[in-house]
DNA sequence: GCGAAATAGGACTAAAATAGTACTCTATTA
DNA sequence: TAATAGAGTACTATTTTAGTCCTATTTCGC
């Protein structure tokens, strides 16, 4: 798999939210709702983010986030660090390689390599890349409920029932 | 993280053990006695790995496992494949993407660029590539058990406890 | 000054994925 | 034919992740 949590594709989905909105503040109850995400998910993503220096927020009433620089200046790396922290494909590969094998371990540095390679990839791609890459479905949305567009996938979640 | 599973770092530790046996086949127990993991453990691998074809069994007595192909001719992106499926970084970054947010997600089709550059990186290294990157540790063990001989790991463990 | 709106921070629960184990069956060789 | 070794499957415990809730704090507008 090698696969992102589901929290950090939220949060490219909110962070996209927010850069297509410009340098306007979008509250967390905004954003769930144009994104679809649930509420307090939203919250605790953008509590994470502005920890990071991703968003920077403004407290009190018209409060809200907003992107903390330009979004070419936001690599998807930052992004995964933020939300999972640091890329290291194995225990090995971090900062302070620990492990039990570590005596009968003939790969471990490689990883760390291969590692690198990968940091790389995502430091070269940006949010506004991301965005760039839109699919530009329109929003089919009814009383702020997202539908579903996608026919074979409806089918499939009922399949699964 | 973005981090492999353990399961997957056993795989290549084991996958290299193998590799440095030559074209001798080896069997599960004595595998696991060489790396230090635990024999089940060992077996769960190797029979995904034969599942896979990336090694190749024998059954019976003097039975055991060896790779089907030269180390060179097995990528990184393969043993990963064998033992945590296809890389996908995000549900919808996989071949019958399906997603509730499909229709406000701003992002999507993105991360199948990301996936396919870091799927690139793990095809451009071979099980051979690993291991010239040895840490070449002369493996310490007495009667069969790995030896620590990492003094500031010990340290680390034992804080935890 | 007071109340409403909004984030900050943390604790907590529930669900899912992962790791690891055990057991039975089948094939091969000495 | 007995011993050895893999094949297959089912199960359990642990860990991680996702998601929710509550309380405190800050700021704006009346």
């Amino acid at each position: 798999m090698l696969r992102l949590s589901k929290l950090t594709d939220y949060g490219t989905v909110v962070l996209a939210r927010l850069a297509a909105g410009g340098n306007q503040v979008s509250s967390a109850s905004g954003l769930a709702a144009a994104t679809g995400i649930a509420p307090p998910t939203v919250s605790k993503l953008l509590k994470l983010l502005s920890k990071s220096g991703l968003v920077v927020s403004t407290r009190g009433a018209n409060g809200g986030y907003r992107l903390s620089r330009d979004a070419a200046e936001i690599s998807a790396a930052a992004i995964i660090d933020a939300l999972e922290g640091p890329v290291s494909l194995t225990e090995c590969s971090g900062e302070d390689s620990c492990c039990d094998y570590q005596s009968t371990c003939a790969v471990g540095g490689a990883w760390q390599r291969i590692n690198t390679a990968i940091r790389g990839a995502l430091d070269d791609i940006s949010l506004a890349d991301l965005l760039k890459n839109t699919r530009l479905n329109p929003a089919f949305r009814f009383a702020g409920v997202p539908v579903a567009i996608d026919r074979a996938c409806s089918q499939k979640k009922s399949r699964g029932n």
